[in-house]
RNA sequence: GGUGGAGUGGCCGAGAGGCGAGGCAGCGGCCUGCAAAGCCGCGUACACGGGUUCAAAUCCCGUCUCCACCUCCA
């Protein structure tokens, strides 16, 4: 069974091959530093996560996954010169945030994730080859601008199928010294009213990167002329990723054979924008649910599907994740964590769906099918069968990265370690231990009593016929 | 104006000519001292109007509505 992917550019379903047997290199656009992620701003990293999982350990390829940094650009500085801040101070400390926040989310890490004001000598590389093709020219009014000609690339617009004629000007488009109103900045010529931290000298001026030259040079140095998948939101096809495409291509490079585009978050219908304030950064959101449900709600949709965040979305997601969670820690009594072996064989469902442009939708309800079946098994009494079936939801969910018992958010629940829980659990058996006296003698009211005292301390006492189990009621993410 | 996407039951969300993915919520039942959890059962949904077909949510034509991008948005 092969994997296929969406190709946004050929709009199709291809059969995905990579350029090197056996390894894939892959280039995602990250976040502008420019503010603390919110809940929309994840999603691409989620999204993309999965895809890295399923093609490390659904295929067994080498991944080497890229994830920018654009950690300069007009919003930072505007920002910045707001906040009487250094530009940097606000950079790093959004780019904190979001490592932060996709750690939390468990995300993996990326392989790299280089930073945009780390690479101009590669820009500049660029710059002067696209140059000396004919592509590029520096403005002729002594701003330190360098210009991509787009009326030089015939292709110009192939990514997105728009006809350069086509295309609206931008209206606050300054033309000063461009070929045509539709050419962009490869480079930015320094403004009196920046600060001098935020320029670089190049032959052609002080100044610095344009927002898109920063992917072509990164992707380059890291995954070579020709690379296998590029991806990120669907509002970065243009201009980012057409600009992108066009001055790697007219460099002489191949760059992508694959674009793949997620599509955003929505609240009411409309995309999720940064003015909606606060309250859906995932500081907040993981206050709301605990991480795991978060990043639960985040996976379960197609990656090409906008997702509705609603009253309750967070809600179902920790009952669904919840399900799952507990059917696991019945079939897995002794467990406090399980990762999966590697050693799986994942049920050919699970990576249909999988293999058909990441249908997680699909690969969910083989997930959930397997807790129902396993539950089942519990029911008739075959814990060996039934740990069986427990392993494999381990394997499957955590190629979504939602397995309830990775230790990823298992660690983070925990709260006091574990000498701290083992200690708890003495306490609690004690009281449970009484509380099975008391059933034993009939005296249902002390039985109760006791389940009521631990409940208000936040302890579940569930029974079941191998006798009363407990676990922390699941409480928010300040933990 | 150009380009792309979407409209599915109370909600979320798959599917893409016949057999009602899955989750959440709800109702009924089993189990339980009571709960909780779990299991079983319960839904006749595909924006609208035509058409093709033995058969349409799925294909065709038309219409409506919504969303996004069009040079610094995940």
């Amino acid at each position: 069974m092969s994997l296929r992917l969406f190709d946004s550019a050929t709009r199709e379903i291809r059969d995905f091959v990579p350029i090197t047997p056996g390894r894939v290199g892959i280039y995602i656009c990250g976040l502008t530093t420019q503010a603390p992620p919110h809940i929309g701003h994840v999603r691409f990293a989620v999204a993309f996560d999965v895809l890295r999982r399923w093609l490390t350990r659904g295929h067994g390829f080498d991944v080497t996954l890229v994830r920018n940094v654009t950690d300069i650009d007009d919003k930072i500085l505007r920002k910045s010169d707001e906040a009487g801040e250094d530009w940097f101070a606000l950079s790093y400390r959004n780019e904190r945030l979001t490592s932060e926040a996709l750690e939390l989310l468990g995300v993996l890490p990326a392989t790299y994730e280089p930073r945009a004001t780390g690479h101009v000598p590669e820009m500049i590389e660029l710059m002067r080859l696209l140059i000396e093709k004919g592509h590029a020219y520096p403005a002729p009014d002594e701003s330190g601008d360098v210009y991509f000609d787009v009326r030089s690339w015939p292709a110009y617009g192939e990514l997105t199928r728009q006809r350069v004629d086509d295309m609206a000007a931008a209206e606050d488009a300054d033309p000063r010294g461009k070929h045509d109103p539709r050419d962009f900045a490869l480079w930015k010529g320094t403004k009196p009213t920046e600060p001098a931290s935020a320029s670089w000298p190049t032959p052609y001026g002080i100044g610095r990167p344009g927002w898109h030259l920063e992917c072509s040079a990164m992707a380059r140095k890291y995954l070579g002329d020709h690379f296998d998948i590029h991806g990120g939101g669907v509002d970065l096809r243009f201009p980012h990723h057409e600009n992108e495409q066009a001055q790697s291509r007219a460099a002489g490079l191949d760059f992508a054979n694959y674009w793949l585009h997620n599509a955003w978050v929505t609240m009411g219908g409309e995309k999720m924008s940064k003015s909606l304030g606060n309250s859906l950064l995932i500081g907040e959101v993981t206050k709301q649910a605990r991480p795991l449900a978060v990043r639960y709600y985040l996976t379960a949709a197609h990656y090409r599907s906008m997702i509705e965040f609603h009253e309750g979305a967070l809600a179902e997601a920790e009952a669904a994740v919840d399900r799952i969670e507990g059917f696991l820690r019945r079939a897995l009594p002794k467990v406090t964590t399980a990762e999966p072996s590697g050693e799986e064989e994942f049920p050919a469902e699970f990576a249909a769906a999988l293999d058909d442009d990441l249908g997680v939708s699909g690969a969910l309800a083989v997930i959930h099918d397997h807790v129902r079946k396993g539950n089942i098994l519990l029911e008739e009494d075959e814990p060996q069968a039934a740990a069986d079936v427990a392993r494999l939801v381990v394997a499957m969910t955590d190629i979504l990265g939602v397995n309830p018992l990775s230790a990823t958010w298992v660690a983070e629940a925990g709260g006091g370690g574990a000498a701290a829980l083992d200690a708890l659990d003495a306490l609690v058996q004690a009281q449970i231990a009484a509380r099975a006296a008391a059933r034993a003698a009939r005296d249902f009211a002390t039985a109760d009593a006791i389940r009521d005292q631990l409940s208000a301390a936040g302890i579940q006492v569930e029974d079941t016929s191998s006798g009363a189990r407990w676990s922390l009621v699941k409480s928010g993410g300040d933990n």
